[in-house]
DNA sequence: AGCACGCCGACT
DNA sequence: GTCGGCGTGCTC
């Protein structure tokens, strides 16, 4: 009887020696090993314990001496062989482990043992929260690392989130509740609980009749429903402007797709996912639905997650981790708002949902569709091209209108001697809201949203001591903080330099606030920020108080923007539209133009009609006049012939290769490395363009300079190969020790 | 990365 | 003679 040999992906090992290790099956585990499934092995000359899953079993060992396998983790395999195989491509892809894309696939909650898992019924989760600044952290870090190093693991985990769910925060250090408890004693960090997304009840039986589709809509779903007839792959953009219904084409999508026993899943932005939307669906498809989000509780997100590997659920709904929904015969994977950034994942592994959802949707022979009001460039492109499909919705659902748009020159407000946050205009116009009882909904960037503070007489700004970036102003606690890094500080009296007096410039919501109450006294302001959502009050709360008490007017940043539908809202005001314009990305435009587009649209969705106003420095600016005249066509046209001058996405591919480290010297020299290694591998002809070494927009981060070289080409797999190799070379290479490298394809900045 | 093995200087 | 410095190499 010849002895069984398992092949897995371990996840102690490192980028560079990521490979399937080959473990000896002990005989008392026999068939228990099954690929799919997570083991635990001993790893390295230390024979570590390491967790890793079982790619493959045969009988053949390639190797002379084995491990044994230690122990078998799951009772059934948690990822089918396709999945696997997903995993694998990742590591080609986005340059990760297959354990670290295995982890992305997989809701977190596997992870915590049975008995973490005992509550049921988790309508909050508890959250930990770092109660000092996060400086002193660092110190208390250094005095607990000697006598209670698991405190100071604790807290060195929470440092860089400040928050973080307490159940996670236990398992990702591997600690207990007990040594919790003693840093809550002491006073470091402190807990509460945060209100979990409640998913629909979908007990109650009756199903709502599906949507009645007029022509334009009807068409589009017959000829994608046509598309996913026959099973083979094929991409679909879905162009619709805001408020022509393409959530009503999705559900009679999903639905025919259902009718033939196929499942589809359906992404939507991080912000779109609102319990509304869900009721809706959940009032379509009942318990067929299944969501995978991350403001769910983590017990909740492995059982909607088992619902759907088991196969009593056969629609998947989530953010971007959804993609990887454990759904068989997969009928149709739809993403709303394709553009949307947050399709990208900033962590490791960086990958973008669109190309997990173009492998699955190939290897699966089925339809991908990419639905948006303002496409991103790219995918538009294609279409255009011929090599997607190119439906289009033009009619705004009942006829209504698009708001009437009016751009207000900020520079000649200056020159009027105002130089608040709101133009004379605007006030007018809220004013003419606020007699009439109707409500008004005004947008600050994130970016604008920051407060800097400065000395009026020699210019001083404090800048954080850690990062290249200025500090930003909180008036709730009076101190300056960094949000890179967290750093904070108090704010002195006066200037440190010359003793001069502070003026606050950019507008944060509160001073917006401020601004409002002055012009406006006694009439109420909501306002939507961070600061607002501490606490059991969730984004829908206050969005129920918005509209329930019918709040004059509400302030907010990027969570405004979106999905919201409220029907009293006839003005909005986009406070200024400069920032997110002047960011210095290729893509600048695309976000400035999509982002105005989205706020536009939450003006006069009920049965009187809306007006907008645009506030800018720069009205005369193309992307501003396209923008406010909704006219994505006219900006689709300038922006192209724009991207190809630059050889930018869609022309070329650009890749970043960026290193980071403590030492500046260290960082540029291991970029020019990466540079001259990279040309003389791709020297064969290609035609590559090298740029850098760069430093990114904000150059240090913690203490860590990042600098980036970026390669301008048309990405295939030997180009990657190449990548990967020099990643690897210099990675271990002694002389760029404490350098760590990462490649981004066609990165923000 | 993290750990063992290995080959040269100051210690009980 | 031995303890320990960190240079080198491997992880099955």
């Amino acid at each position: 009887m010849p002895e069984k040999v398992a092949k897995i992906a371990v996840s102690a090992a490192t980028y560079w020696i990521d490979k399937p290790y080959e473990y000896r099956i002990p005989e008392i585990l026999g068939d228990a090993v099954q690929p799919g499934m997570r083991i635990s092995v001993p790893f390295s000359a230390g024979n570590r314990r390491s967790e890793g899953i079982v790619l493959a079993v045969s009988d053949v060992a390639e190797h002379e001496k084995l491990k044994n396998v230690t122990a078998v983790l799951d009772d059934a395999p948690l990822l089918t062989q396709q999945q696997l195989q997903l995993a694998l491509f990742m590591r080609e892809r986005f340059f990760c482990t297959v354990y670290e894309a295995v982890r992305a696939m997989l809701p977190a909650g596997l992870w915590f043992n049975k008995a973490g898992m005992r509550r049921v019924n988790d309508k909050t989760v508890t959250v930990a929260k770092l109660a000092i600044p996060p400086e002193e952290a660092s110190d208390v870090i250094a005095l607990l690392e000697q006598r209670t190093p698991a405190r100071a693991r604790l807290l060195q985990e929470l440092l860089p989130y400040g928050e973080m769910p307490l159940r996670e925060l236990l398992t990702f250090t591997g600690s207990t509740r007990a040594t919790f408890n003693c840093l809550l004693s002491d006073g470091y960090v402190t807990v509460y609980e945060r209100a979990v997304l409640a998913l629909p009840d979908q007990s109650s039986g009756e199903r709502a009749e599906l949507p009645v589709l007029n022509e334009e809509q009807c068409a589009a779903f017959q000829e994608l429903k046509h598309l996913t007839e026959n099973r083979a792959f094929s991409t679909a953009l879905l162009e619709g402007v805001t408020g022509s219904g393409k959530t009503s084409v999705y559900i009679r999508l999903i639905d025919s797709v259902l009718q033939r026993g196929r499942t589809a899943i359906l992404l939507v932005p991080e912000i779109a996912l609102t319990p509304q939307m869900l009721q809706t669906f959940s009032s379509y498809f009942g318990e067929e639905i299944a969501v995978l989000h991350s403001s769910l509780s983590p017990r909740q997100r492995v059982e909607e997650w088992k619902r759907l590997k088991t196969g009593r659920a056969h629609v998947a709904i989530g953010t971007r981790s959804a993609v990887f929904a454990p759904v068989e015969d997969l009928g149709v994977l739809i993403i709303d708002e394709e553009q949307e950034s947050t399709y990208r994942s900033e962590n490791t592994p960086r990958y973008d949902a669109r190309e997990i959802a173009r492998y699955r949707c190939f290897k699966d022979g089925c339809l991908l569709v990419l639905g948006s009001a303002t496409p991103d460039l790219c995918t538009r492109h294609d279409a255009e091209k011929g090599k997607i499909r190119f439906l289009r919705l033009t009619k705004r659902y009942n006829e209504m209108h698009l708001p009437e748009v009016t751009v207000v020159d900020m520079k000649q407000e200056l020159r009027d001697g105002r130089d608040g946050n709101i133009s004379l205009f605007l006030q007018e116009e809220i004013r003419k809201n606020i007699d009439c009882g109707e409500q008004s909904i005004l947008f600050l960037n994130r970016r604008g949203a920051h407060k800097l503070v400065t000395c009026v007489e020699c210019g001083f700004v404090y800048q954080c001591p850690n990062c290249s970036v200025p500090l930003t102003y909180h008036s709730v606690n009076n101190r300056l903080v960094c949000h890179y890094c967290g750093f904070s500080r108090r704010l002195d009296e006066a200037c440190p330099d010359c003793g001069g007096i502070f003026k606050f410039i950019g507008a944060g919501t509160q001073l917006v606030e401020e601004e409002l109450h002055a012009a406006f006294p006694g009439t109420e302001v909501l306002r939507m920020d961070t600061d607002m959502l501490t606490g059991s009050t969730t984004h829908e709360m206050l969005f129920e108080q918005f509209r329930s008490r019918n709040i004059p007017i509400m302030i907010g940043t990027q969570m405004v923007t979106k999905g919201l539908n409220f029907e009293n809202v006839t003005l909005v005001g986009v406070l200024s539209a400069d920032q997110s314009l002047y960011a210095g990305d290729y893509r600048a435009s695309e976000r400035t133009f999509s982002l105005i587009t989205q706020v536009i649209g939450r003006s006069g969705r009920g049965t009187k009609p809306g007006r907008a106003v645009i506030q800018t420095f720069t009205p005369r600016n193309e992307v501003i006049r396209q923008s406010a005249a909704q006219d994505y066509e006219a900006f689709y046209a300038s922006e192209i012939l724009l991207r190809g001058i630059q050889k930018a996405p869609p022309f070329a591919d650009l890749l970043a290769v960026t290193a980071v480290g403590k030492e500046e010297g260290g960082v540029v020299r291991a970029c020019r490395t990466v540079k001259s290694r990279l040309s003389s591998l791709l020297s064969d002809g290609r035609e590559c363009e090298f740029l850098g070494p760069v430093p990114l927009p904000v150059m240090r981060i913690n203490n860590r300079y990042r600098y980036r070289i970026l390669l301008r080409c048309r990405l295939d797999r030997h180009i990657r190969r190449c990548v990967a190799d020099t990643i690897i070379a210099l990675s271990t290479d002694k002389q760029f020790k404490g350098i760590s490298f990462y490649a981004d394809q066609d990165p923000d900045y």
